[in-house]
RNA sequence: CGGGGUGUAGCGCAGUUGGUAGCGCACCGUGUUUGGGACGCGGGGGUCGGCGGUUCGAGUCCGCCCACCCCGACCA
């Protein structure tokens, strides 16, 4: 049960976060430093995600399947870069069955490089191309700053690993996964993103290039909400993922991986949330209407529950919860599930049942003026068209947000100005430099390269060299 | 790993010159309440982070250790 205020984001945006994520009973922290434990109205939260993307990944012709946790350390060491970046934040198993090992096995951290052994194995022909694998799966990197959601030590994701028989259909496959992500991000969570590529100093380790989407978090920092990897041939080389092609000569695949994590949990609360709590998007909630019924007396509990009942099975078509609770008072009830973010709340009193109406309140639009009476006539018509209007409304005031905290800096002065409260869009050389200089002076980062951009050229806002393209700077989680 | 902080009931805290632990919330029972965070009465709950030391006596003083949180260098 929750206790009175949270604090305000104002205040301290991270306490909020943090209370908020607690109170709303999405997680706990684990026993173990950095890690959480996912509770059961967060992970109903996370299973809403789940589907909304397996659904899109099995649309664009994707299988699932799982691959082992554990990894012979040797594997991480075939690539290069992948290795230098991630050996820093391995967890290594030394003994098993207590016996030291003959070789540490790494609890995966990502998984192109089990996944590249089985693949050249699998993969002969380009009869059999392209394959196209995901896997829902946790994965452990040890962090040093962790915070719920955001980054644990241990996380639950997606990662999807695609081989292919051109460099051009890599590059496809990796543009359109990013696509759904951002379809995804956009449609479903009314989280407004910016798709773009990384720079070399962002891009995941063993990449040729990455992808990611962006989205700016109510403090207006930014959050990589997801990401998609053109792995050129740098893991087919590493693993000997080869293929004979039509005229019958022996080459390296062309493979992708890209990953969508609880963190995207975290984007939602700090995208939508306000100073009462959740602002859970009306296809994502766990619950999208909680009904609570309102009586003073046995004589019109007994009058208002069955009106409650016959309501709930008119709704049978939306996540509906009845909070019968005793305990506690309906205005209990209103700031609690106001707190936990459900979309819309139905009070269901004596008056209503003398009017055949009920009064429904919008979560996201705070007192009176979200409130509204609805006639029994028609009703899951109206709930129907309300959760749409809601969610409608919080992409609008999500991406009105966002736009108003973007700044097209003037010069170098400028954007150390604009990222203390926002991004600054500017023109950037490309050089990893200024990159880091940019870092150093004002702690903002290159977040992407965005796809979108309106062309032309211009000079770098950090040294004055010509530059090609616009690049987002900003403060990031 | 560096800097700062905190460990006392589930949570938030108090605990005086050392004298054997208390408050609020939550929880349980009960009655009155119930359209925006109700109230009365009665209860249960603690190896005071751990180990050692000083002392007749340690939550309190001393030493060592551990854990967690916040701020920095790495990251989805």
């Amino acid at each position: 049960m929750s206790e009175e205020k949270l604090p305000t984001r104002a205040e301290n945006y991270s306490e909020w976060y943090n209370t908020l994520v607690q109170r709303a009973e999405l997680a706990d922290y684990a026993p173990v430093r950095g890690c959480m434990v996912v509770r059961p109205y967060g992970w109903a939260l996370w299973e809403n995600i789940q589907s909304a993307l397996d659904r899109r990944f099995k649309a664009t012709g994707h299988v699932n399947a799982a691959f082992p946790l554990f990894i012979p350390m040797s594997f991480l060491e075939k690539e290069k870069e992948h290795v230098e970046g991630f050996s820093p934040e391995l967890a290594v198993v030394t003994i098993g069955g207590g016996e030291t090992l003959e070789e540490p096995l790494v609890v995966r951290p990502t998984s192109e490089t089990i996944i590249g052994h089985m693949y050249s194995k699998w993969i002969k022909s380009y009869r059999d191309l392209p394959v196209l694998i995901n896997q829902w799966a946790n994965v452990v990197r040890w962090e040093m700053r962790t915070r719920l959601f955001l980054r644990t030590l241990e996380f639950y994701w997606q990662e999807g690993h695609t081989a292919h028989a051109t460099a051009a259909e890599a590059e496809e496959e990796t543009i359109r996964m990013l696509n759904q992500y951002a379809d995804f991000a956009i449609n479903d969570a009314a989280v407004p993103v910016i798709r773009g590529r990384k720079s070399t100093t962002e891009k995941f380790a063993g990449a040729q290039h990455s992808y990611t989407i962006e989205a700016m978090m109510g403090d207006t920092r930014a959050l990589q909400s997801g990401t998609s990897h053109n792995l050129g041939q740098n893991f087919a080389k590493a693993f000997e993922i080869r293929f004979l092609d039509e005229s019958n000569t022996l080459q390296y695949c062309w493979t992708t991986s890209w990953g969508l994590s609880t963190r995207f949990v975290g984007a939602i609360i700090m995208t939508h949330g306000d100073d009462q709590g959740l602002v859970l998007p009306p296809r994502l909630a766990p619950i999208q209407l909680v009904i609570v019924p309102i009586y003073r007396n046995d004589e019109e509990k007994s009058a208002v529950l069955p009106v409650v009942e016959q309501v709930k099975g008119l709704l049978s078509e939306f996540r509906v919860k009845v909070d019968d609770r005793t305990e506690v008072t309906p205005g209990f009830k209103f700031n609690d599930w106001e707190m936990r973010g459900v979309p819309l709340r139905l009070e269901i009193g004596p008056k209503d049942v003398e009017k055949h109406s009920v009064m429904a309140a919008r979560r996201d639009i705070p007192g009176k003026p979200g409130k509204s009476i609805l006639s029994m006539e028609n009703l899951a018509a109206q709930i129907g068209s309300l959760l749409d209007e809601v969610q409608a409304g919080l992409l609008t005031k999500a991406t009105r947000f966002r736009d108003e905290h973007i700044f097209e800096p003037r010069d170098y002065g400028h954007l150390k100005e604009v990222v203390q409260n926002g991004w600054a869009y500017a023109w950037w050389c490309g050089s990893a430099d200024c990159e880091a200089k940019i870092k150093e002076e004002t702690k903002a980062t290159t977040r992407c390269i965005p796809l979108d951009q309106e062309g032309g050229k211009g000079k770098c806002i950090y040294c004055g060299q010509p530059a090609d393209e616009k690049v987002y700077f900003a403060r990031a989680y």
